[in-house]
DNA sequence: GCAATGATTGACAGTCACTGACACTTTCCG
DNA sequence: CGGAAAGTGTCAGTGACTGTCAATCATTGC
């Protein structure tokens, strides 16, 4: 068995446990003691109890990363963004995922420790994502983007996805509507 | 001595030694034997490790708070954001403040575990600031405030003011500046 | 087949953040 | 003065995580 398919086994029976007693409730022992393993070798599987949940949004960054890379290099930033969170939108749409990621979301949303967690990694995306557009606005000709500007904007969008969001937990099917229409009101002028 | 006396003695301390060999690898053991307490009565003091070096900006939160309760009603949610932020402004004009506090940034973005603290205090802030400014549309006459939009415009605020501090720890005198670049860029349409 | 080799694992011990319980002292107040 | 309230130290315990080591399992070269 690879070690993506461990991984995912882990996740799958951790979720549960976690939907069923809370995250703070269960014991990483617990997890390890229904998965049949170690202590010792969940922990070479996850680095983190934290990432058994996380993970999932780490391969959905990168997907977006891949996104936003494929767009035109002379759009605007601001719609090159709202197409690279395509995917969110697309996986949304399929009821079994979005009562998946809406049990995830909730889980996340218990404990505040591991809502940081969360935070943090969308704050390495947004990072990661604002160096890939700075880049490219380096190579398009005769404009000198601001970096802080790029960086703020980059924030904006994912404002606007967070609260778009937050929304959806509540309403689970205006979630594409929500972001367009935060995304219009904060739409920036041209970054150059 | 009064309870809050205490706490900025500790976290005076506490910050030294942070400074000194790195927030991970200094125990809250530690800490207490360089106060003069025992583990325990830290822990009556302060919630967790983290706390001592956040608490400060739980109080920065409040004056923001206060803040932007006493902008005029009918002024846009943008300007009054933009008021609110004059606090931070201020104490980083100040170059023994911004000397700690670039410090204290530094010590908070070196341990991932704190950087996603810090963040979650930050969307606490944020929500509360929401919360304050839907209630104050709510008494506005004629408006229907979206609360999703204006949640993303708060949102979008603090990711202004997120990439303008993030720049300041490099060029540490154009905080004020990158600050109204920033929200100069990301300004919304009006909310109502 | 088989032996050397490298990866995977479990068992165990240890560190560190944090908590609850209890006893002790100090301070405050009638 | 006496007794309640508040602050503190000690101790024991839990739970996340790490390092180490020996055993096992799979792979590869012969």
């Amino acid at each position: 068995m690879s070690r993506r398919a461990v991984q995912s086994r882990i996740a799958r029976i951790a979720e549960e446990l976690f939907v069923a007693k809370g995250f703070e409730e269960t014991t990483v022992d617990e997890i390890a003691a229904a998965v049949g393993m170690s202590q010792r070798s969940f922990f070479r599987y996850f680095a983190s109890k934290d990432e058994v949940v996380l993970d999932s949004l780490e391969r959905l960054g990168l997907e977006l990363a891949v996104r936003l890379e494929a767009r035109p290099l002379d759009e605007a930033e601001w719609d090159s963004l709202r197409h690279a969170f395509e995917p969110i939108v697309e996986r949304l749409a399929d009821p079994a995922m979005r009562e998946h990621d809406a049990a995830v979301q909730k889980i996340v949303n218990a404990s505040p420790r591991l809502f940081a967690a969360y935070l943090g990694r969308l704050d390495g995306l947004q990072r990661s994502l604002s160096e890939t557009l700075l880049e490219r606005a380096a190579r398009r000709p005769g404009c000198a983007a601001d970096p802080v500007v790029l960086r703020a904007v980059v924030g904006g969008a994912f404002a606007c996805l967070h609260a778009a969001m937050v929304d959806a937990v509540a309403r689970p099917d205006g979630f594409g509507r929500s972001l367009d229409r935060t995304m219009a009101a904060l739409r920036p002028a041209a970054v150059c």
